[in-house]
DNA sequence: ATTCAACCTTCCAGTGACAGGAGGGTCAAG
DNA sequence: CTTGACCCTCCTGTCACTGGAAGGTTGAAT
């Protein structure tokens, strides 16, 4: 299978599988005409490695849960705990973005948005820095 | 007032002031010597952008934000939808995380995380990605 | 006078995970 | 034999910095 259809099979963009290969990822054999040649096992890896990146997880990440899964007596407490860390990322993320949005809303609600030069939003960006 | 000071007074690292001199955001007068000599009004624009960076405006929000606040004539709702825009961002990024952080917790309270190998975490991401 | 630390300067490379594009080779159909 | 759809490599750009090398300046202590 070449790489376009590759693509297609994984839902990746052939420069994303190109990448894989350059940093090691997914390294398909040559045919004979210097083009890549993915097999069924490969296109799995791909497949994996979307729904792995779909769910957030690094590439760094993401190789090691490749890892894990290509060897069968892996345990399955390694996996929980990358998984269990991004997740925590996750949170710690949707902390601050709700915190910004709630900053946001209230600066933005508090403004006017008229042809007036008057502008709450821009007076905290002036002034509260200082404090 | 030299480039360390002005780091301290505003809050963000020497570094980033370099840089917000290179692409033309804050550009201070030079020194004899050739030190950066930061004016009183350019620590004023750097607390104006370390805040507005720090509530998540990307640096051309940031630039256009910092003009709009040098124009005395401006409108409000120019200020204003730019702030609705970028909480439209934010609130979007909510949630997909939440959606995200959803689908890992239940991956996660599936697994059983012992020595075995048996993972649904793995499985989820080798067959997931095929339906 | 010298030395030393603490500043400052420029320039180059790296980050993460690709995307865009130039310039050129390969293949199958008409 | 040409056309168009593929494929290849290599280089650059993204975003907002960060780290580091190599070297100049300053002010104070020795």
């Amino acid at each position: 299978m070449n790489i376009g259809e590759a693509a297609t099979e994984s839902g990746l963009p052939a420069k994303t599988l190109r990448y894989y290969e350059d940093i090691g990822l997914v390294t398909p054999r040559r045919s004979d005409n210097g083009y890549r040649h993915y097999a069924e096992e490969d296109i799995h890896k791909l497949r994996f490695l979307q729904r792995a990146r779909s769910l957030g997880f690094a590439i760094a990440d993401c190789r090691t849960l490749l890892s894990l899964y290509e060897d069968t007596s892996r345990a399955s407490s390694d996996v929980k705990s990358i998984a269990t860390s991004h997740l925590d990322q996750v949170e710690i993320k949707i902390q601050e973005l709700e915190s910004l949005r709630k900053t946001l809303k209230h600066l933005i609600s508090s403004c006017k948005g008229d042809h007036r030069p008057d502008c709450p939003i821009l007076d905290d960006l002036s002034r509260s820095a200082k404090s």
